[in-house]
DNA sequence: TTATTTGTTCGTACATTTGCGAAATACGAA
DNA sequence: TTCGTATTTCGCAAATGTACGAACAAATAA
């Protein structure tokens, strides 16, 4: 009995899972919205601890769905457009839309 | 210093989560292409323990993504209409498709 | 040099998830 | 009643996730 489960289905849990935490949805959506954010303004927004922030945004990256730019002192943060596309992608199907 | 995320943002990380894992996508395509399905053609299929797939399922339930009906001595699943229209919703939104 | 700003890493604690096999449950059939 | 089928629940172990504060790192400002 080999695995009957797809790459695709695979990736797309992938992205699911990252997205499956509040504070990461949030972030997220921010992101759709105005393209780009720092970090430290998100640590003021929502109430969570610096490190804990930190450990979220790691997971998005660590995903492929975000991408963080140094911008001396601060650290810009976008979505991975490339990912982003396919992740968009691969829940359109998903989803039938 | 409030909550900022939504509940909406709370319902699309809780329905990300549940999808958020390869078996339990796996499940999901496979109702969203043929409405419904037996808890035990899923474990011929998988390669996981019945007690395994139980808690899958459950997990998707407990969601809200799926329900099952009795149909001695089965158990039918599909998707719960209800809730997976709405969850395709809040993607389509949050992906902007 | 010392202080400040921005963010990550470390150590810790606790909760949740994932997985299994064994036991339990529920019910129809023999 | 006893047997067989279909599935869930239990008990356990291991791995992951979530969260915090303290310590650390890197670069600029004073």
């Amino acid at each position: 009995m080999q695995d009957q489960i797809t790459e695709e289905q695979k990736r797309l849990a992938r992205y699911a899972k990252a997205m499956g935490h509040p504070v990461r949805m949030y972030i997220l959506e921010l992101l759709v919205s105005q393209s780009c954010c720092y970090s430290g303004d998100l640590s003021e927004i929502l109430p969570i601890a610096k490190s804990t922030l930190s450990q979220h945004l790691k997971e998005l990256k660590d995903a492929g769905l975000i991408q963080g730019t140094i911008e001396r002192p601060k650290i810009k943060y976008c979505l991975n457009q490339d990912n982003w596309e396919q992740a968009r992608e691969l829940f359109r199907n998903f989803l039938r839309l």
